[in-house]
DNA sequence: TTGTAAGCGTTATCAG
DNA sequence: CTGATAACGCTTACAA
């Protein structure tokens, strides 16, 4: 700040100088910088937002010309004043952190804390207009941390997928938080990037913090909610389930029912050498795509070789690795199934890399659409399902659990997977060359088309 | 449960009435469906999870062959018992939810509460080995919510923004969820719909909660941040901002050099009748994407009639609405740059249900990148910026103003933005035809390229 | 209907 | 180095 008499600053710069000033002591109230003054105490945390307000007042008193704040009946406190600074005249107006109590509404209002209490619980009393008023005069919030501590409930649930750059969890994050708003629960969102070391990690440390758990577990074998579950903490898995804890609540896709699908499209269109990108086995949706897959094929009679199954891990990468090694293969694949979306990309990259053209010389199905899927060429046809539905459907089981409401047992609710065949598979004897349709509708989804051609 | 001397049934299904008779147990006492029993008193939250387990201990022994709970100073309490039912034997062991507290852990040990918080906060103490001890044994986890209380620090912070569905915003908060857990803290995700109302509510909820909070402003203009700042919460806005909010950091790109490359980019091939579909005005995206489109093509002298600009709302269908009205002017356009990847999408689906070749009638150019847009026929061009880093970065200004470190002045952080020219643009006289490239590289990304030919 | 007082599980103070 | 004690802000018997 430059010293009263010097060059004349404008009002908004002396403005700002006072603010400054006042910002950086805060700061070293809250850094305990500062010992030696009666009016300033040495607190922390939620104190020193609210302790420290009458010294402000002194200094404010002090520094400038501010009036001082008024004293602990006062409403939130705030310095205000005007003065001359290098001949301008200036104003301000600062309001400070506050966090009022119920103590503090009590008091405003003239009754006890056990009233206000009540009267934020909803109850009827005989002052509820004073305390309403005192309410908002005080800008009064409860805290929610208090309450938890007495109640404990949180209102908060933790969602834990591998990964929410993932469009397919993007789009089940919305749903969840979309219900969850409606019941003004809170979530935490944690990413385990497919990994377990980190679920694990994740999951203990939601312990304590929230009133429930949707859960995509990383693999299947492992089962990390041991400690969760003892902390009873009631948890939802989504898309994906745990060996050995069919008691917990479970909202899938019918994964075997996609991938049987997909394996039947490929082979309606006379493809016997497919390729399968399977996820890894030890998750759910990529152990039932691959069983599903390969029981359509063996119930059709048609021989699956073991190099035309690959494992990828579902990143785009592994699809792209996988897809070049099938390639490789002495007798080319004429089809491939990708077990996902980000897999599904890789295959595309690869196949564009490798100059290879769909579908005349490899057709392909993916798992899971992809809001670009219809304008590819060719549009690619895809195995869909509800995303959205599936995040809204797990956040209600969540919900009844958490109320403890609903049956007893374990819910397991299976969606429909269905197919979206759009322009990705052709015949294998006559294969197709494409050509731009001359469609001039307006549907944003369009129906299901086999249809590609020139 | 069937009567003891009944049919014989199996252990398991003995276990399992055993199991299930205790939860409806449990549920009825937290419902407090009773109260006629001395064992059972009527408690809530966490009471009702710790102090029922005696009585349920009485409960298991009158009920079943249960041996009942250990005392008070036993560990973490389990129910474990054999029997013979319907003339098969069979054992149980049951775990009930246990949150042992500090006190818990300093009589085990025989030592002072204040003991244990002290070895809890890393200090030494003469006793560690034992209260380390204790602590395992009881399987203790200090409550999140009275370290809460008593700090006044959350360690959570709020991620606002307008759809998590939009790949950037997903991308985004896959950064800034990776930073903060490095920095062990949770993140509260919100979606606000773009919309001002929700987004006020969201804030208003996040106030008590949250020790800080990365938004994405719904509007420019809406400023929803008052409450959260009187209560002292650090606020750091991404890739939007706040008008008159120059005080709170920021983490934006160069939205405004974006568009000008854009434009210079279609009129390098000679476009001058270019379509821009605009984000909202009063966004920041929207306004800078459209000023900086506008103003390079004013100052390469080429005229844009009021037509060409369409206002969409930086959703899918804003962009398919846009692009059949920019279709339908009586002069065709000859390119469009869209300002988002939502809109963009919109444009392409527009463009192929029109029948509109890409780039041979109209080239396009889209704000943002695609995971397929390479694939796409032909491979779309985009701007391009780095959205993980905007998220990272943005949780490392948090992060500095929540631990009062850095500058106190605000931090606006501007990153670069980078065209990703690939072949949805062509020369205004000679419009090429596609073909496929023979390209057998592996480069994941594709250097930046202008060719598409047949 | 209202108020008093005892907690919820921690941590900070201060005296041993 | 340790422990009794008093907060933190709220809810809820219990008593008036």
């Amino acid at each position: 700040m430059s010293p009263v008499g010097g060059p004349p600053i404008s009002p908004i710069a002396a403005l700002m100088a006072v603010v400054q000033t006042i910002r950086v002591i805060l700061r070293c109230v809250r850094n305990k910088d500062i010992d030696n003054d009666r009016h300033v105490s040495l607190l922390s945390g939620p104190e020193a937002r609210r302790k420290t307000l009458p010294s402000l007042g002194a200094l404010g008193s002090k520094n400038s010309t501010g009036s001082p704040i008024g004293g602990p009946e006062s409403s939130a406190p705030r310095a205000e004043g005007r003065g001359t600074w290098g001949g301008n005249d200036f104003s301000y107006r600062l309001q400070f952190p506050f966090v009022g109590t119920i103590g503090d509404v009590a008091k405003h209002a003239g009754v006890s804390t056990t009233t206000v209490s009540r009267h934020l619980a909803g109850q009827k009393i005989r002052s509820a207009a004073a305390v309403q008023a005192s309410i908002e005069a005080l800008d009064f919030r409860a805290s929610h941390t208090a309450r938890s501590l007495k109640s404990g409930v949180t209102r908060t649930i933790g969602l834990v997928v591998p990964d929410v750059s993932n469009p397919f969890f993007a789009t089940v994050a919305k749903g969840v938080e979309s219900v969850s708003r409606q019941l003004e629960l809170n979530v935490f969102l944690s990413n385990t990037d497919e990994n377990v070391e980190r679920e694990r990690n994740v999951l203990e440390g939601l312990i304590g913090r929230v009133d429930g758990v949707i859960l995509v577990p990383a693999r299947e074998g492992s089962n990390n909610t041991g400690e969760l579950r003892r902390a009873g903490v009631p948890i939802v898995l989504l898309d994906r389930i745990l060996t050995g804890a069919d008691d917990l609540d479970s909202v899938l896709v019918d994964s075997r029912g996609g991938a049987e699908q997909a394996a039947k499209h490929l082979m309606s269109f006379g493809h016997e050498r497919i390729g399968l990108i399977s996820g890894p086995l030890d998750t759910t949706p990529g152990r039932e795509r691959h069983d599903g897959f390969v029981e359509a094929m063996q119930s059709a009679g048609v021989d699956l070789e073991p190099a035309l199954v690959q494992i990828g891990d579902f990143r785009l990468k592994s699809g792209y690795q996988a897809t070049l090694r099938l390639l490789g293969l002495p007798t080319a694949v004429t089809a491939i199934f990708s077990a996902n979306n980000l897999m599904t990309i890789g295959v595309l990259r690869a196949l564009r890399h490798m100059a290879v053209r769909v579908p005349d010389e490899v057709s392909v199905v993916g798992f899971d659409d992809l809001e670009l899927a219809e304008l590819l060429s060719p549009p690619l046809s895809v195995i869909s399902r509800p995303a959205v539905e599936q995040g809204v459907l797990a956040m209600r089981l969540l919900r009844n659990r958490m109320e403890d409401e609903g049956p007893d047992q374990a819910q397991h609710i299976v969606l429909d997977t269905f197919i979206t065949a759009r322009g990705s598979c052709a015949n294998l004897e006559h294969p197709r060359r494409l050509h731009r349709k001359k469609d001039k509708g307006f549907a944003e989804a369009s129906p299901p088309r086999t249809d590609s051609n020139e």
